[in-house]
DNA sequence: TTTTAAACGAGACGGTACGTCCTGTCTTGCT
DNA sequence: AGCAAGACAGGACGTACCGTCTCGTTTAAAA
């Protein structure tokens, strides 16, 4: 295991990787999105202008960078047996990845910053969006192997009703997302009569 | 009637105003929000940088000022004497708003900013999300009113399950809005049994 | 005795005029020239842009109407019966009025702003370097008319001599001009061997 | 043998630093000192304006570096044997200086701003009047040496009457400065009976 | 007596330049 | 070869004044 150098012939310096890797996620937290800046990563980092544009393109892709690794490691699938059991769980660690997370702090800058530019959009989408949607329909692969659900529903249909409504309050209306509307929105997601309950027809 | 102004002590000159907000959004459309820039407002307007600040505080400040107008134009609020021919009107028209307008850029702009500023996330609140959230709310009410759904029926859970999933795909996934997503939307909100059918349990 | 008003239809207003040429000297002895603005002047005297404007050229024409009056009123010409006497007479007034006064701080002002700007230099020359040399003529004139000196003495060429050094101290070396400086002056002007004294030739 | 540098470690670039002294000075005599701006030196010598102002505070201060190095090659001290011929000759390269050369205008813009700006006033001082004086004394201090004159001369005030007139007429009447000017100042300087030439008084 | 026109305070306008910050590129000497 | 350092050309920021303009008010001479 040989000790990474300021300098050297032997490819990138880990060191200096790291180093602007926690001083851009720090700026970010700190200052917002707006007022990370390369020279101002470079000289929190103590490492020169240089270093950084000849590993990343822009500093959306040292976010990316600081995205990647967390989201991975945040997700757990534990398969609780039955699908209400494991939608909920999959929604809890969903929303705290969202709201409780340095990495959901980058996240959200990234999201934001995708709709101004469409190449954001688009590595978000691979890097990001494509593989949570692999998650959040997990849960829903296994119900079907299992039995419990058919083979014909329409996984992609429920996962928006499901988790649009989450993005839709950390992105926008800035509400919490509480137990208690996870588990409204498993509940039609599971139920025979889903969603019925809050706004359901009179009977007549 | 009106004469032209060009300043003076008895108000801003009209002129100038309508220039920079036709500027701005045409500059948003052309070159995406980042490269939208007051010099680049200014000259294209022919207008001086000082007029801009004079009224405006920044570039997102001109750009509500684009997209109020437009929003509440947007909306209509026929009543189809039945809740789902009105929640289907009013997805519609909020689908073709966010996808389909001018103002829906701008929207999309701001959202995006939103993520990074505080600022302007709060006056998004106040000025679109808050008033919007109003139109989404009043077909369930008239609904109420006509006895057509319970009086408890919990209208703020569901108009998020509804307005929720579009927004996720038009922030999020970037997939388009078909009006048969629309009508499972509304489906759910307006069923006995709501939202069951893609993914219902399998009887036993 | 009228009342000065504010607007009427028989010219300007001496109000405005004197607390315009006013504001300016204040303006010029606590700034400096270049931070005399119209609109610091303007504010100051609590006179709208337009009146300085449309009765003044530009910010040095304000300063020649707040220079001359006073230049004029600054000297006299008391004829003291011989040329040494006035002579001494005279150069203390005038370097008491380019140290001392109000008015010798504008003039500084303009004749610095003279060698940058054609236009000031040529008004400068006119307004006050003319007048004021034929101020310096004078003590010679009168000396010639009582037969003290002799009629094809070159009285140009002495007072390019007598007033050339007080000019030159007060412009370029910033040394102060002290009663003896001037007596050494006059002393060579008057004296059959004039100026002889500090500097002469060893005999052989 | 050097490599043109464009910015680097090692110092500045050379190329950039030429080229904004001569934008500076050509815009001087050009346009004028008030038109001199930072923005049309930048754009004249093909610069970014940062550049300017990381190594100088001020166009006057570019205007000193213009000025500092020909000043200095523009005066020789030929030691002809004499004061008379020592101070004619010294006394015309001041007046070619002040009148005919770039470094003139450029001195003569400083001087002017001195009258505005202590700063200015200051560093023209050390930068230029001083070691002028030196240089202005020196003929004096040679004669001295010699024993053409007495030890107790007053060299300073001799200085001040020899070149005041001189800078009296440049920056004050605008008068040409003619070699037989520069004749009849020296003539008094050096005369057993200096100066009484023109003005003297009338034997009785 | 009423009308009218000049000068006024106020202040918005299109502009120019300011001095600062950050971009992305480059060159150098060190390790 | 990668690095820290930092100068470079360039572009936008937000501010200060420029000189012009229009407005509505004041006022005394002209009608």
């Amino acid at each position: 295991m040989s000790v990474q150098h300021h300098g050297n012939r032997h490819g990138r310096s880990e060191e200096a990787r790291i180093a602007i890797l926690e001083a851009a996620d720090d700026l970010l937290a700190e200052r917002g999105f707006d007022r990370v800046t390369i020279e101002g990563i470079a000289a929190r980092a103590h490492v020169a202008k240089q270093t950084i544009y000849r590993w990343w393109a822009s500093k959306t892709d040292i976010l990316f960078d600081a995205l990647i690794v967390d989201a991975d490691e945040h997700f757990s699938s534990p398969d609780g047996g039955n699908l209400r059991s494991d939608l909920t769980d999959h929604l809890r660690q969903l929303v705290a990845f969202l709201t409780s997370t340095d990495a959901g702090i980058v996240w959200r800058a990234l999201a934001g910053q995708a709709q101004h530019d469409e190449t954001v959009a688009a590595r978000l989408q691979t890097d990001f969006t494509s593989p949570q949607r692999d998650r959040d329909r997990a849960p829903f692969l296994r119900a079907q192997h299992r039995g419990e659900i058919a083979e014909s529903a329409d996984i992609d249909l429920a996962v928006d009703k499901l988790v649009g409504p989450i993005y839709y309050r950390v992105l926008i209306t800035a509400q919490p997302v509480l137990p208690e509307f996870i588990d409204a929105l498993v509940e039609q997601a599971v139920s025979r009569d889903g969603g019925r309950g809050p706004v359901r027809q009179i009977e007549r």
